[in-house]
Order: structure tokens, then sequence, then C-alpha cells
DNA sequence: GTAATATAGTCAACGTGGTTGACGAAATAG
DNA sequence: CTATTTCGTCAACCACGTTGACTATATTAC
């Protein structure tokens, strides 16, 4: 039960402040490693691209924007030097968007940053009580976990 | 450790889905209960201006951001009917934000929410699981977990 | 009491990130 | 070959943030 020392409102803030410890440590480490200008959002787009590459329209897809935003986002990325647009060969069309060398190091960087994190977590709390928390989450939250519309989300 | 069945980024990313998915779940039962255009970043901004109101630049600092950011967000909130000015007869530089019978409303409606969700959680993960999350976030997370800025934060 | 300083609120300009609607160019379906 | 769909972009707009400049009022110093 909610009760007076346990209001439900503290369990979402909890939550959010996690997040946000983590991704401000992130940040702290990323910006020392050369990527002073990434910003929590870009991270997400980063890996909403993969490997592989994409389209603006999919990456809209895939962040759960339009694709006009996904655009924009990818012109600021691509002007800070992590993503690059090519023309499709087979579809004069579409513009692929991939990732530079810059932008690989730093999604490759932000891995190492989060499994070291998240180490630092388990050495703390004890790593059953990490992996509890995941298990947990993931069994309260919808499939779709990885929706990046967040700042219109938030404000709309 | 961080193992790759254990990636250290889904961390964040369930502490975002999990503080979305009661976020969502809160404004939908709101908007059920008459206040549909209530975001989520309007009850924090509730929150903090209080049964006491205050003035805009409290605000801001409250909030993390300007006084002229807080002043916006207020005009919006009294636009919607949340929110009321006046004068202070103390200080005639000072404008009070007071919430309005429908602010108090819809605050006192969130709290009530949020706890039938936190009781939700609880009844199925068991209310220690609920109450470890709860006692390993507040471990992890500085002191300041009441922090507004989520938009410019994330984006920037 | 007056002059200097600090504070509250607002206006303007701008940046980021979102939306919808309209449009041309290219691919595909009939 | 024509009709439709799809991709990318432009334009206009909204929400939310920033900094800088400005007015009006308080407060402090002398």
């Amino acid at each position: 039960m909610a009760t007076p020392d346990r209001p439900g409102f503290v369990l979402p803030l909890l939550l959010l402040a996690g997040f946000r410890t983590l991704i401000d440590d992130l940040h702290a480490e990323l910006a020392r490693q050369g990527h002073p200008e990434l910003r929590p959002a870009h991270g997400f787009v980063l890996q909403a691209v993969g490997p592989a590459g994409t389209t603006a329209s999919d990456l809209g897809q895939r962040l759960g924007v339009s694709k006009q935003a996904a655009g924009k986002t990818v012109d600021r990325l691509v002007a800070l030097g992590y993503l690059e647009r090519a023309d499709d060969p087979a579809d004069a069309r579409r513009k692929l968007v991939r990732m530079t060398a810059k932008g690989h190091d730093g999604l490759r960087r932000s891995a190492v940053v989060f499994d070291d994190l998240r180490d630092r977590w388990a050495a703390i709390l004890g790593a059953e009580r990490v992996a509890a928390i995941e298990d947990d989450l993931r069994r309260m939250v919808p499939a779709d976990v990885f929706r990046l519309d967040v700042p219109g989300w938030f404000s709309g």
C-alpha cells in the first residue's frame, strides 16, 4: 500500500532521477572522452540509426516521431559530425543516414560507460538488486521501451 | 557485472520506461477525470507552486530554470485555468502565483492516482520489491531529486 | 532624504525539438 | 501510360529553454 511515509508520487520521481543520474554520469564521462557536444537525446538517435544506417522516414518511425522531426534531428547530428547523408543508388528518393567514424566512436564509448555505470550500481546495491530492478521494470513497462519522443511527450 | 545478456544501457532505458509508464497511466486517468489538458510537466509545476503559492522568480529557482522560463510556464497554466496571478500587497514588484480550484483539484487527483498506481505495482511485484526499488534508487540518486528542467536537460 | 544598488517581472531574439500541411521528384501499381 | 504511393523538404506554427535589456519598485548606504 502507498502510505503517508511512502506516497505514490515518489516512485516516478525516483525512476526519473535514476535515469537522469545515469545519463548525467554518462555525459560527464563522454565529455571527458572528447564528446562534449553529445546531448542525452543524441545517443538515442545514434542507437536508432544503428550500424547499418537507415533513412529519415524509417528513423522517424523507430523514434516515434514524424519524418520531418527526424530529418531535423539528423540535420543537427550531421552538423555536429556524428551522422552523414548519402544517396541511395537503388532509390533516388531516399537518402541514407549513416554514422560517421565519430558517431561510431561516441556510440561505442557510450556502451562501455553504461556498462561501467551498471557495474558501479551493482557494487553498491549488489548485483542481484540491480538485476531485480531490471526484471521488475521489464514486467511493468510495455514492450516498446525504445521510444525517443521524450521532449515532445513530456511537454507536448 | 554488465554482461552481454545484461548490457548496461538497458538499465537507464528501463528506468525511463518505468517513469513514462506511470506518467502515461496517470494522465490517461486524469483525462478521464476532467483534466485532459494537463501535461506531464504541468503536474511538476503545480507541485512546485504548492498550496501556499509562490512567485515566478522563486518558482524558477525551485524548478532549476530561469525566471523568464518560469513566467512563460505560468502563462500557459493560467491560460489553462490551473494557476492565477495576484498582486502582492506587501511588494508591488511581486506577482503571487496561486493555484485555482481547478489546480487544487488536479493536484489532489494526481496524488490519489499515483497512490493507486503504486498499489497496482505492489500487487504485481510485491510490496517489498517496490519498496526495495525506492530504497535502492534513493541510495543512487543525489538529494535534489526534485528537478523539473527535463525538456531543456534532455535536448538542450 | 537622496543616491546607488538589488530584485521582480516582462519583452525580444534566438535555439532545440515537436507538429501539420503542401509540394516536387521518383518508384510502383493498375 | 496513368494513378497512386513514398521520400525528402519547405513553411508555418507551438512548447519550452536560453541570454540580454529594460522598467518599476525595494532596499541599502551615506
